[in-house]
DNA sequence: CTGTTTATGTTATATTATAACAATCTCTGT
DNA sequence: ACAGAGATTGTTATAATATAACATAAACAG
C-alpha cells in the first residue's frame, strides 16, 4: 500500500480549526478562480462558504434555507447555479449517493476523487489514489470504452463511529 | 491487467438474442429467491423483466408509465416497492448518477459492481473487478474506516459510440 | 378458520432539479 | 459617458424523483 499522500481530506477531529479549513478553502477558490479566468461573484463565494461550512455533504435546498435568511430572494435556482458553478471550475463535487455537495479538499489539481461516506455521522474523507484510480481506467479502456468521469463513493463506518451499531 | 473473467456484462452487439438475457435473468431470479426464502411475486417478477428489457438504465417513472398499462393501478409506490426489493435481493442495481436501475449479470454471487456508462447511448457494461474492490476496501481500512458498500461509476464512451462526437 | 405477517392499493406530500423568460450587472470599445 | 454584448441573477412555474401514512387484501402458520 502506498504511504498516506493519497489522502487529500481525512476525517476531522472534533476540535480541529473549522475556520481555517474554510478560510483556506476560499483562498484557494479566489487563486483557481483567477488562474481559470472564473468569475467568482460574491453570491458563489457565499454559497462555497456555506459548503464548506458543514465540512460534510450538504443538499442544496439546505444551503438555500441557509441563504434565505441573508438573501430574502433565493430560489433553488439561485442555488442550482451556484453548485453548478463550483462544480464546472471543480471548487466541489457532487456526492451521487446522496444528492449532496462538499467543497473539494484540492482544487488546484484535476482528479476524479474517491470518498469516504460515514453513515453514522455523515462525515466524508477525500481520496485520490492514483493507484485506483488508474486500474479502474485500464479496465475501462480494455474493453474499448473511453472514460471520462469517475464516480467513487464508499459508504460505511468513519473511526468514530465505528465502535457503534 | 488480469483476464476478462472480471466482466460480468460486456456492451451487447446489436443483434444479439435479447429475449435470452431476459429469460436468463428471470430464470436465475427465481433460484435466487428460492435459495434465499424470498417472495419473488408476479409484480415483483414483472418490474424485474422490465428492467431487463431495455438492457441499459431504466428510471422508476418510466417502468411506471409501461406498468400502467398493464395495471391500471400502478403508483410510485408500487414501483419504488418492487424496486426495493429486488435491490435487497440484489436482482438490480441502483446506478447512482443516472437515477436509474439495471438488471445485475450475476445475482448468484455478491459483488458490488463497477459500471461503465456511455454517455452516448446510455448502455451499461457490469464489471467485477477484484483487484479494485480490493484496494479501494484497503485504502479505506488503513483510515479506519469500515468498509460497507461501493458505489463505482465510469461515465465516458462505448466503443460504437466513441467514434461519434 | 383465525390471527399474524407480508404484500399491495391509495392518497397525499416531500425532496431534488430544471425550464423559460425578465431584469440587472459588467465589461468593452468608442 | 454611453451603447451594445454577454454574463449573472431574479422570478415564476413545473418537472422528475421519492417517501409517508394508512387502508385493503393475500398468504400462511398455528
Amino acid at each position: 500500500m502506498a504511504p498516506n499522500d493519497a489522502v487529500l481530506a481525512p476525517f476531522r477531529k472534533q476540535g480541529h480549526d473549522h475556520g481555517k479549513c474554510v478560510r483556506d478553502a476560499l483562498t484557494a477558490a479566489e487563486q483557481v478562480c483567477a488562474r481559470e479566468g472564473a468569475s467568482l461573484t460574491p453570491l458563489r463565494r457565499r454559497v462555497l462558504e456555506l459548503v464548506w461550512g458543514a465540512h460534510a455533504p450538504v443538499r442544496a435546498y439546505d444551503l438555500l434555507d441557509t441563504l434565505r435568511g441573508e438573501r430574502r430572494r433565493a430560489a433553488p435556482p439561485t442555488i442550482y447555479r451556484a453548485l453548478d458553478f463550483l462544480l464546472s471550475v471543480r471548487l466541489i463535487h457532487r456526492i451521487e449517493s446522496l444528492n449532496a455537495f462538499v467543497g473539494c479538499a484540492d482544487p488546484k489539481h484535476s482528479h476524479g476523487g474517491q470518498f469516504l461516506i460515514c453513515d453514522g455521522c455523515g462525515a466524508v474523507a477525500e481520496l485520490d489514489d492514483p493507484t485506483i484510480a488508474r486500474r479502474v481506467a485500464d479496465r475501462a479502456r480494455a474493453l474499448g470504452f473511453t472514460p471520462r468521469r469517475q464516480t467513487i463513493e464508499i459508504s460505511g463506518r468513519c473511526p468514530d463511529c465505528a465502535a457503534d451499531g
